[in-house]
DNA sequence: TACCAGGTTCCGA
DNA sequence: TCGGAACATGGT
């Protein structure tokens, strides 16, 4: 994959490396704007990108170019990924190939920490919004344009229980008042946190209010880059039950992938989650 | 009107 | 440890 940094902007001749489409709608990430399939607007604590797609290039113009060409994981060969995971197990082979061009973004571990709590039982349109409604209420404008930035976590230390509500969190804004404060703790600076080896970092993790296994493996894989590990959810669970017949809990089957993928786990499970969403039962 | 959404918590067995 | 009800809210 041909990539260009410039004072500005990172152009990125495109590939099946790279697509932003797929990338940004598959469920890792909330805080972005579709103006339209060709232009993106990616909201990243307080820095901004706004991405355009033309014949032949992806570009993508921000003040923040080496934050931002970190955050899509532009170093990383994504084909020899692919090409990886499509070599290891056969049954699940022709359903990876699927979903190309999709990268694991570099998120921020506060931002996917509040974000993911949000996100459960929830569905993503809502999880946006509730969102897009906290960045207003306690971000900032990103250089004076219409854009919120997604609160830190002091900014948001002074919001209630009360305030998440107004925003349409739900049942959900205890768990995160109690979280946010949580955050204050030393344990969960984000230097003390990134030296944990991953099954460590997800006992801890799990602490936390409104993180349970498949939260806390969403904030291990966007959040710390942790590619051991394999999100589960409702449609994973269906993936494994395409191929086993042996009943087992989410836990475990979390684990039976993981044995399989190893250190490509959240990759393939990107890939597998992408095949069913929108291929399966269609 | 019920069910669902990238689940977690809490409780009883 | 395991299974199941309860949990806000808006979309369909």
């Amino acid at each position: 994959m041909k990539v260009e940094k410039q004072k500005d902007k990172i152009i990125i001749e495109k590939s099946l490396d790279f697509d932003v489409k797929e990338t940004l709608e598959c469920g890792q990430v909330f805080s972005f704007i579709k103006k339209d399939e060709n232009n993106y607007i990616v909201i990243s604590r307080n820095k901004l990108a706004k991405i355009n797609i033309d014949e032949k290039y992806i570009t993508i113009n921000t003040n923040d170019v080496d934050y931002f060409y970190n955050y899509f994981d532009l170093d990383t060969d994504y084909s020899k990924i692919k090409e990886r995971i499509l070599n290891i197990n056969s049954t699940y082979s022709k359903y990876l190939k699927f979903g190309n061009g999709i990268r694991i973004l570099k998120q921020d571990a506060f931002q996917t920490i509040i974000s993911f709590i949000v996100s459960a039982n929830n569905n993503i349109k809502r999880i946006k919004n509730i969102l897009f409604k906290i960045s207003e209420k306690f971000g900032e404008k990103i250089n004076g344009e219409d854009y919120y930035s997604f609160p830190n976590l002091n900014q948001l230390l002074v919001a209630t229980k009360e305030d998440f509500i107004n925003l349409g969190a739900g049942y959900r804004s205890e768990y995160l008042v109690q979280t946010i404060n949580m955050l204050k703790g030393d344990i969960f600076s984000v230097s003390n946190l990134s030296k944990m080896n991953t099954k460590d970092l997800r006992k801890t993790l799990l602490t936390l209010k409104g993180v349970g296994p498949k939260v806390a493996d969403c904030i291990l894989l966007f959040g710390f880059y942790r590619t051991d590990v394999f999100p589960v959810d409702t449609w994973m669970k269906k993936a494994y039950y395409m191929f086993q017949t042996k009943k087992m809990s989410e836990e475990k089957i979390a684990n039976y992938f993981v044995s399989i993928f190893k250190d490509l786990s959240g990759f393939a499970q990107q890939y597998l989650f992408n095949y069913m969403i929108n291929f399966k039962n269609k």
